[in-house]
DNA sequence: GACATCACG
DNA sequence: GACGTACGTGATGTCC
């Protein structure tokens, strides 16, 4: 390139990149490349570099630009936001992989030497339109090397497009052809037109081409709108007298501003020559062999070498220790915008909150801590109370603290923000905190769920453990800061200097844990499963946990008051039965009663040294003595009024008259997810009268719960799995499973099936899902284990293909330590290889967590993709059951949703896998949980 | 806090 | 040949 003469002026040249259509091109142009040494994705970088070098190499001799510029978007939300909310709506999100290359493409256009620019809420085209008149004014001449049309509009005098990858110059003439009219009225056409993409409106039924006509026949598009009136066509006529207004808006949505507020000028933007030491830095920090040697050559200079990082020994990430760790906390504006801006510099930082619970429905936030770095995190705090004179607390906030909303608005945008990632442990609970306070926290990463997706079945997924194990470090306990009983304070109560060093930790530590894991998830080939089953089920739980589902508080409490009442003549009655009184809801004491006292057979001590009287023992006991039955009648009523009619009430929000489960992603072993505070996925159903608790879930007038269940969804896996052909067929005939199988195994004609070979056989189909043995279906079926064994022969005899799953999943888990789902989830068995009773179990889990985790796999997917499925409609997903899908929806509005959601569940499996069996929902409608089921 | 029991898929 | 045995969860009450 020519050197440029000082200050821009005539015989100046400057050329305008679009950088995010150089990133977009580059993402799509090449396969999802990553850095060998740590996994990071960087083919959207390599295309973009590739694409800079070709540039800088076609740019040189007489016609070389003496000025340019790489002008990138910055930020979501710019002025046509505001002018139009849906600006731009339609917008896919920016894929996963691409995220954490944005920024590396501005340091590539810095270590290239060519300036970079962007200005936070201004779009790329508004820059490009603002320079491009400067230059214009000054006598310059102007190329835009973009293939946007949008910036069209801007061609003409001096200044002219270049698609860069057909090499195509576009001037007015081009500007012509493509719009039919000149670069003058180009906005005039768009705003008629509209475009789909930007979701620009523009007048319905109306494309280019009418577009073009009508302004070229009106003059320009005020004139058109004036003298709409005279159009002859009456539906084109209507339409412009009708949408005028949404056409003015449009025209200023596609009219670029060429007064943006530039902090730089065009004098800033000279060609200068890249620093080959800094050039050469960046590539080999990208490890980018090719173009390191291509340009080295160019630049005369010698390539740096690359090594070829071996995988096995890759370097551990340097990090500092945790007792160097710099833990500030933030006390003003001020303070807080230097981290804002390494936030948005890095594109993604850590983020904990502190508040004064552990219920996120009821919990105040106390403060946020963010972490960019590892050792340097900072702590806002916000609500932290004053401490109290003497014995009373204060209800002042204490001093030296941000305002809150002032904080929230400060990050609102960072939060907010599409190009930085937020880093968390256990985000639903953040993201829940923070929607409360009205910021929607996208996009997201957790370090709990990375976890789950490599480790899961290895170790809980805690924040304690994860430190412990990962970094070697034991965070800072919060027992000693709130103390524990009644005495125990929140952490408003925390002094701020204390809360600091707790809270800043959280974020440092989550944030080194981030650093860690993000290289392992690729080598371990978890990366789909945590992109695809685990961060995307963050905000669909966090919705439906919020949203909750309306009980019914009378329905309950009548329920508990017929409970008690019962109870109690069922107790008189055992006391008079056993002769005295004793605590019934003690199993031991029951033992003693039964086996010591009354002699009854088949008393068995547990490990305690105390007998065990579980249900089935008191039932084989019911045929000998009335007691063992009353037990179990006063043991289901217990059951029932403790842990669902009483627990269940006070769990009923006061604020919102709905009961809000938690969902644990990462909880079981085999991807399930499991409900808490309160567990809403063991309500009572088996039992007519637990049944009646179901009652009491209701939906809001004018509205019904729907419930959506797959049919046998386990054995339809494990006939895929095993490809038992019997089994599929089966299936896809309609037939009854368990019939199909007891006629199979027993040589028993389907129309001469009775309920109870049926019950067998029902029962062994389930005995192989959950890893079968003899012993175990003895005791199931009650009947001697030599024909329990008899059977199981009978079936893999029967059915060979379930004897081979079985042995081969063993010895997978044998060898590798795990088994997977059809979708790539690993669930570890790192007890496969003990010996004694454990490894037994870790075999059977090992045959079960397949078939198990696939399910969970299937319906986590379908919740994935349900919001988008009944976007629009007065309908919302309540509650998950393993197999089960419950919703509240208006009444009339039932028959759209239903086969809406039928639709998602059933092809939850495709397009990742195809499974061979097909999926079958079954729906069910009423007032309550009992009638929908 | 461990254990036994029992609610669900 | 004996040993112990269906899979996965969470909540509650007793007992120490």
């Amino acid at each position: 390139m020519s050197s440029a003469p000082t200050g821009f002026g005539k015989g100046c040249h400057l050329h305008l990149i679009d950088g995010s259509a150089f990133i977009f091109r580059a993402y799509h142009a090449l396969p999802p490349l990553t850095r060998k040494s740590d996994g990071l994705p960087i083919g959207a970088v390599s295309g973009f570099c590739n694409m800079l070098q070709r540039y800088v190499e076609d740019n040189t001799g007489p016609d070389a630009p003496t000025h340019v510029a790489v002008i990138f978007d910055k930020g979501s939300h710019t002025f046509r936001n505001d002018l139009y909310d849906l600006y731009k709506a339609n917008r896919e999100a920016m894929p996963e992989d691409l995220r954490p290359q944005i920024p590396l493409t501005r340091q590539a256009t810095e270590a290239f030497n060519i300036a970079c620019k962007e200005m936070e809420g201004f779009e790329a085209d508004d820059i490009i339109a603002t320079l491009a008149c400067q230059a214009r004014e000054a006598g310059g001449r102007v190329t835009i090397i973009s293939s946007d049309k949008d910036l069209m509009q801007l061609v003409g005098d001096g200044v002219e497009m270049l698609d860069a990858m057909k090499n195509l110059r576009i001037g007015v003439d081009g500007v012509r052809e493509k719009f039919g009219v000149g670069p003058e009225r180009v906005v005039d056409v768009q705003a008629l037109a509209g475009d789909s993409v930007d979701n620009v409106p523009g007048a319905p039924g109306i494309g280019i081409k009418t577009a073009a006509l009508l302004i070229n026949e009106y003059g320009d598009l005020d004139a058109l709108l004036e003298r709409a009136g005279e159009i002859k066509q009456p539906k084109r006529r209507q339409t412009l007298i009708d949408h005028a207004d949404q056409i003015r808006l449009s025209r200023q949505l596609v009219q670029l501003d060429c007064k943006t507020p530039l902090d730089f000028g065009l004098d800033d933007l000279e060609v200068k020559d890249p620093d080959p030491e800094v050039l050469m830095g960046f590539l080999t920090e990208m490890e980018f062999r090719t173009l390191t040697r291509r340009i080295s050559e160019k630049l005369g200079v010698e390539a740096p070498v690359i090594e070829a990082p071996k995988a096995a020994e890759a370097e551990p990430v340097e990090m500092p220790s945790f007792d160097d760790a710099e833990y500030v906390a933030v006390t003003s504006a001020e303070e807080l915008a230097p981290w804002i801006a390494q936030i948005r510099e890095r594109g993604w930082v850590a983020v904990d909150t502190e508040t004064t619970g552990l219920n996120e429905m009821v919990a105040e936030l106390v403060g946020i801590s963010l972490a960019v770095e590892p050792g340097r995190a900072c702590y806002i705090p916000l609500q932290h109370r004053a401490e109290g004179e003497g014995l009373f607390e204060s209800t002042e906030l204490a001093e030296g603290q941000m305002g809150l909303d002032e904080a929230l608005d400060a990050l609102r945008d960072v939060l907010e923000s599409d190009a930085i990632v937020k880093i968390g442990q256990n985000m639903k609970y953040d993201t829940k905190i923070f929607a409360r306070y009205g910021v929607q926290v996208a996009p997201i990463d957790d370090t709990m769920l990375m976890s789950y997706a490599m480790h899961g079945g290895e170790h809980n997924h805690g924040m304690d453990t994860l430190s412990e194990r990962y970094l070697g470090h034991t965070p800072i306990p919060i027992k000693p800061l709130l103390g524990s009983g009644k005495s125990a304070i929140t952490f408003d109560r925390v002094p701020i200097d204390k809360a600091t060093q707790y809270a800043a930790e959280d974020a440092d530590i989550t944030l080194r844990l981030w650093q860690i894991f993000r290289p392992e998830l690729h080598k371990a080939r978890v990366t789909t499963v945590y992109e695809t089953l685990e961060r995307p089920l963050v905000p669909v739980l966090a919705q439906m946990e919020m949203h909750g589902i309306k009980v019914d508080r009378d329905t309950l409490s009548r329920m508990s008051n017929a409970f008690s009442q019962k109870m109690a003549a069922l107790e008189d009655e055992i006391h008079e039965l056993a002769g005295e009184k004793f605590n019934v809801g003690s199993p031991s004491q029951v033992g003693g009663i039964l086996f010591d006292k009354m002699s009854l057979p088949g008393g068995k001590k547990g490990k305690t040294g105390k007998y065990s009287t579980p249900a089935d023992v008191l039932e084989d006991l019911a045929t000998e003595h009335d007691l063992p039955g009353r037990v179990l009648d006063w043991r289901q009523l217990s059951k029932l009024k403790s842990t669902y009619t009483d627990a269940l009430q006070e769990h009923i929000n006061s604020d919102t008259g709905r009961v809000h489960t938690s969902y644990a992603i990462a909880g079981a072993n085999t991807g399930r997810l499991a409900s808490t505070e309160p567990n809403l996925q063991n309500i009572p159903v088996r039992s007519e009268e637990g049944r009646r608790i179901r009652e009491a879930f209701v939906a809001e007038p004018g509205n019904v719960l729907v419930s959506l269940d797959y049919s046998q969804i386990e054995l339809r896996i494990l006939a895929h799995i095993a490809k038992i052909p019997e089994l599929k067929q089966a299936f896809d005939d309609g037939l009854d499973i368990h019939a199909m199988t007891a006629s199979e195994m027993f040589d028993v004609p389907l129309e001469e099936m009775t309920p109870d070979i049926r019950r067998q056989a029902k029962a062994i189909n389930f005995g192989v899902i959950y890893g079968i043995s003899g012993f175990g279906l003895a005791r199931n079926l009650r009947i001697p284990r030599a024909e329990a064994q008899g059977f199981i022969d009978r079936y893999f005899e029967r059915f060979p293909g379930i004897k081979d799953y079985m042995a081969d999943t063993k010895g997978f888990a044998k060898e590798h330590g795990f088994v997977q789902t059809l979708f790539g989830r690993k669930i570890h068995t790192p007890e496969i290889n003990a010996k004694g009773p454990r490894s037994g179990f870790a075999q059977r889990a090992a045959i079960n967590a397949p078939i198990q985790g696939t399910a969970a796999d299937i319906i986590r997917r379908a919740m994935i993709r349900m919001p988008a499925a009944i976007e629009g409609m007065p309908a919302k997903m309540l509650l998950q059951v393993h197999d089960e899908l419950l919703f509240e929806v208006a009444e009339d509005a039932v028959d759209d949703l239903i086969p809406r959601a039928r639709e998602v569940m059933e092809g939850a499996a495709d397009p990742a896998v195809h499974l061979d069996v097909k999926l079958v929902v079954d729906a069910g409608k009423g007032a309550n949980w009992a009638e929908a089921h």
